[in-house]
DNA sequence: TTAGGGTTAG
């Protein structure tokens, strides 16, 4: 191609910076003013056309102007490789430098080829591909690279299972730099090893290493992750002394550390100090307040906006959440109409927060509506749906969702399984829910957590088999823990089991001492006429003093959310509520609801 | 005179 040809195509006009950059006017010579000339050959000059078209996302440009190169030398196919892993096209990038080994054998890999070919099998999460670039980095003798070192210790501290192959490599480095550090510690906290990584902090620290923003960052995430306010208060003085207050990666990182750790008064302090902020500053904030102080977040989701930052798919998964918390039907479709008009709604995790939302705030309609326009779905899309389902009663349809996501092809994990036994217990299909737990254990060879025997325990004691529930309980590999004993108890207490009542109400206050179990176990020996017992419990309970948390109910009435507590009388709109609840009364008598006043007789000391 | 490595929010 001649470098006439090239400037005249059309794709270069679109970028009159990356031509500009390439070519100068020649001052020396008056004749040649107005004729521009190539500084560069124009092998040069297309490869930085590319490397600008990859900058915009312009994948497609970038491959036609690269076919229409006649020479392209392995700096060209390395622009493609790195381009491509760029722009998330990982794969394209792994062709290509298949097709580059395979079709152009002039054109050796050189160091940067190689590099650049990794980081798009790390991103493939190809730990096969990578071992074949590894070979082929030991045959071109290219293994003394800082660059390519560094790129396969990456690869390997991501892509395998255990962090051993990437320390055995890590120890072979001899030159080991910031880059080496910072990638071993980033391994440690992608394998969830909090402790490992800051382990690894620490030695970096002992043999001196340059500590730059990106380590510091990667072990701030550690701290926040083990939620150590020591080790936390350590790092932010490392932070302060080195000078990276102003280094926005590193306070975002010191910012989600006080948020994780619910320290919000220094997560506002953090915020309000930091001179420069990006999304995810913003995201950050969003997401600290969301389970502790929803309605702020949703007001700190209108701050970023007002102060032109760009909600994204990470704001609206935050801010769904928050909607679902705060149960707010009307925002929560506000919310949806906003990510509609921002073009997000293809996004996995928008839609399966949306799933979520609308069963929280009781529209399971819409949930399914979401779930079945969904491109494509993941093992937490088809869970949110059946968690919805369980919360609405529709055991049915959470079974029938399992066996149409397991012929979909996903392999389900604990989680699914713990979503569908609760969606059977609470819909009382206790034989099917069995069947499921049996497959869990036999099919899929997943072994029960406590949390999944819990799930059992309930399914049985909830339809009145309780006999049931404590043999499994006593049958149980692992001691059983509070949320066992707590979800038997509530079984004994429905379906009136005194003995086997008093036995798990004793084995909750043990682990945990509550004012609703005191209450619950007081009320068996109430039942029972032993008043003795009755009076010492009552007499344990009044020693914790009233911390039980007051019980809230809200409704949301002409766009406000009124809220109130049992026996409220204060407020301006508190004969509305009372209106509001005497019409839902009157249709859950309609509908067979018969109060249980089996509690209330014996807890006026409660004040519940 | 064009190319390569590590960080932060679901």
């Amino acid at each position: 191609m001649s470098s006439r040809k090239l400037v005249s195509t059309t794709y270069c006009r679109q970028i009159p910076q990356a031509i500009m950059n390439s070519l100068y006017w020649t001052q020396s010579n008056p004749t040649h003013l107005s004729q521009p000339f190539l500084a560069k050959p124009p092998s040069v000059l297309a490869t930085n056309i590319i490397k600008s078209y990859f900058e915009r996302g312009q994948v497609d440009e970038a491959r036609m102007l690269f076919d229409e190169m006649p020479d392209r030398d392995v700096v060209a196919w390395t622009v493609m490789i790195s381009g491509n892993t760029s722009c998330n096209f990982y794969r394209r990038a792994w062709i290509i430098f298949c097709e580059m080994l395979r079709d152009y054998t002039d054109v050796e890999p050189n160091e940067y080829t190689f590099s650049s070919a990794l980081k798009a099998c790390k991103s493939m999460k190809s730990q096969f591909c990578g071992s074949l670039v590894h070979g082929l980095v030991l045959k071109y003798g290219m293994h003394g690279s800082m660059y390519v070192e560094n790129a396969l210790l990456d690869l390997y501290a991501t892509c395998c299972e255990t962090m051993e192959e990437a320390c055995l490599l890590f120890q072979e480095i001899n030159a080991k730099n910031a880059v080496s550090w910072t990638t071993l510690i980033a391994g440690y906290t992608h394998h969830g090893d909090a402790y490992g990584a800051l382990r690894a902090f620490r030695q970096m620290l002992l043999e001196a290493a340059e500590l730059n923003p990106f380590s510091i960052s990667i072990a701030v995430k550690a701290c926040a992750s083990i939620g150590s306010n020591i080790l936390g208060k350590q790092v932010h003085a490392a932070v302060v002394k080195h000078g990276f207050e102003s280094n926005i990666p590193v306070m975002n990182s010191m910012l989600d550390l006080y948020c994780r750790s619910n320290r919000l008064t220094e997560a506002d302090q953090c915020f309000q100090e930091m001179a420069e902020k990006d999304s995810i500053t913003w995201n950050t904030l969003i997401a600290g307040y969301e389970k502790s102080h929803p309605n702020e977040s949703l007001n700190i989701y209108s701050r970023m906006e007002l102060e032109g930052f760009s909600p994204n798919t990470f704001t609206f998964t935050t801010i769904l959440a928050a909607v679902g918390n705060l149960a707010v039907l009307t925002s929560g479709e506000q919310v949806h109409a906003e990510i509609i008009r921002r073009g997000l709604q293809g996004n996995l995790e928008v839609g399966n927060a949306q799933i979520d939302m609308y069963a929280k705030c009781g529209n399971i309609m819409s949930s399914r509506k979401v779930f079945d326009e969904m491109y494509s779905k993941d093992l937490v899309s088809w869970t949110s749906m059946m968690i919805g389902y369980g919360s609405h009663g529709g055991g049915k349809e959470a079974v029938e969702l399992f066996d149409e996501m397991v012929k979909s092809g996903i392999v389900p994990d604990q989680i699914v399984f713990m979503a569908v036994l609760n969606a059977c217990s609470h819909a009382g299909l206790v034989d099917e829910g069995l069947k499921y737990f049996k497959t869990m254990v036999d099919e899929y060879k997943l072994s029960p957590e406590q949390e999944t025997y819990g799930c059992v325990v309930d399914l049985l004691g909830r339809s009145g088999r309780i006999e049931e529930a404590y043999e499994l309980i006593q049958r149980m590999p692992f001691s059983p823990d509070e949320s066992i004993w707590g979800a038997f108890l509530g079984a004994c207490k429905t379906h009136k089991h005194q003995v086997l009542g008093k036995l798990a109400g004793s084995k909750v206050l043990e682990m945990r001492q509550d004012i609703a179990t005191y209450v619950t176990l007081s009320n068996f020996y109430a039942a029972d006429g032993k008043w003795g017992e009755f009076a010492r419990t009552r007499r344990l309970m009044r020693r914790l003093g009233n911390k039980k948390e007051t019980g809230r109910s809200w409704l949301e009435l002409q766009n406000q959310i009124y809220c109130f507590v049992a026996g409220d009388k204060l407020g301006s709109h508190i004969e509305w509520v009372y209106q509001v609840l005497g019409m839902l009364i009157h249709h859950i008598k309609d509908v067979g609801y018969v109060p249980d006043l089996d509690c209330s007789v014996h807890d006026l000391e409660a004040g519940t």
